[in-house]
DNA sequence: CTGTGTGCAAAGGGTTTGCAAGTAC
DNA sequence: GTACTTGCAAACCCTTTGCACACAG
């Protein structure tokens, strides 16, 4: 198992076993919001249900967190060393492309501070920016 | 029918049915994105799909779009004057309440103006809030 | 009368749960 | 050995499509 991810199922009290290992080595390699099916594609090895789980269990634990992009699925980033089981560092904008629907997260967009309403209670903050990326940039609109 | 509405669907070249008429009152009533759930209960003597096609008709017009506000459910909101077809001026913030799912528009929190990273070609922002609003902050955590 | 709109039934896509067998510690 | 994990099956929730009847223009 990847040493890093080791040391994160150690930090956060969890058995190491080879799905959480494979897992983590995932998000660890990229700096993307990653779906269920995702996952599944990159370990077909793994049952999609077993995927799902160390999600939920991960996300329970302050690993992961859940990165809105206004898709369908729900996606997950990696947290960053700040984070834990209550307060999640997530703080900058998440990229959505439309036409090939990766998510990315933009490390160096960061959410401006907002003058909140009054009566509101705000726990979590999202900026998406959507449309294409510079892969898809050139292709048609099919 | 309401007015409003039938001058909103004689401008949108659609006919004016009865379900029509329902639904758009509902959306000019109140400040908020709301779900096919919330229409079906608000409007329970339609048909669920009806109400669905109707969303979908009206968002094809450009007389309502879609809210992002990271929760499983599709939101509608109403457009503004300036909306149309292909461009949509919705360019404020939305609050979810995650304790009673309701959705409001924010219309006094513009979004700010950010500096794109380049390669992307930015579509469309959101900027969503999520808490618990006004009715709910008292409310405990189960 | 004609084409659009509506209702009911059912399929799809993604997420979540139940249960028995397998594994970390 | 015991409690936590995994895999398979199936339920769930919400959205979307097919088809026949109803209605606006």
């Amino acid at each position: 198992m990847h040493p890093q991810a080791e040391s994160i199922l150690t930090r956060h009290q969890l058995r190491k076993t080879t799905t959480r290992g494979k897992v983590l080595s995932v998000f660890l390699s990229r700096e993307e919001a990653l779906a269920l099916d995702d996952l599944v594609l990159k370990l077909s090895e793994l049952d999609r249900v077993t995927i799902y789980r160390t999600l939920v269990t991960f996300e329970e634990k302050g690993i992961i967190h859940q990165a809105v992009d206004g898709s369908r699925r729900t996606r997950y980033a990696i947290c960053s060393a700040g984070c834990n089981e209550s307060a999640h560092h997530d703080q900058h904008a998440h990229f959505r492309c439309t036409t090939c629907d990766q998510t990315t997260c933009l490390q160096d967009v960061a959410i401006p501070t907002l003058k909140l309403p009054e009566g509101y209670q705000v726990e979590r903050t999202h900026l998406i920016l959507s449309g294409r990326c510079n892969k898809c940039k050139g292709k048609s609109n099919d």
